[in-house]
DNA sequence: TAGATATTTAGATAAATGTCTAACTATCTA
DNA sequence: TAGATAGTTAGACATTTATCTAAATATCTA
């Protein structure tokens, strides 16, 4: 697994406006397509591409699919930015 | 200034390996070209980048253009981020 | 000031990306 | 089981992006 897919996924603004929705909490494939002003299909794509960077998780129960946030790739990139926030001493 | 700009400028993994030399120390335009099996010019418009979404200082000093890491952006990234592992309580 | 070195800018091109519509799959319910 | 609802997949298309070569700009030095 590479933070390569995270970095990608995190590049377009809907999807980052789509993790902030998230913060919240679960959401249908639905009601997040409903906060933007773009068609379904659209979101879709975007919720795959944060699936595979597994920056969100799916479950179907009946007929909604729900998402929600998996934090376990934010903590790697948090680590990531922290090497370059500290100061090394020579 | 938004964080849009830096976002996008790190979805590039050359970017991002050009972000991790400079942590070590400033480096010139030619001395970062080197590690890269890339032309000049394609480095050039990654600093470019970089730099419009000021990851990055430039300076010149006689014939070389001297850059450097600005952690400020970083910084704020770093808070964005935290937003997201942070757990809120009800 | 001419030539060498360092770097960027300009313009072309192929690949990747985001969006759309149409069609498909899955589930529920009357 | 037929129709309705939720969501994805497929395929087309326009825009953006990363790379290249050629040319331009800036600085140094003999």
């Amino acid at each position: 697994m590479s933070l390569n897919e995270a970095f990608k996924a995190l590049s377009d603004p809907t999807r980052r406006q789509i993790l902030t929705l998230l913060k919240e909490d679960e959401l249908t494939a639905g009601e997040i397509a409903s906060h933007f002003d773009m068609q379904k299909p659209s979101v879709s794509h975007h919720l795959k591409i944060l699936k595979n960077a597994s920056l969100i998780d799916d479950e179907r129960r009946g007929q909604h699919i729900y998402y929600s946030l998996n934090t376990t790739v934010f903590h790697e990139l948090m680590s990531w930015y922290f090497t370059f926030t500290t100061k090394e001493e020579k």
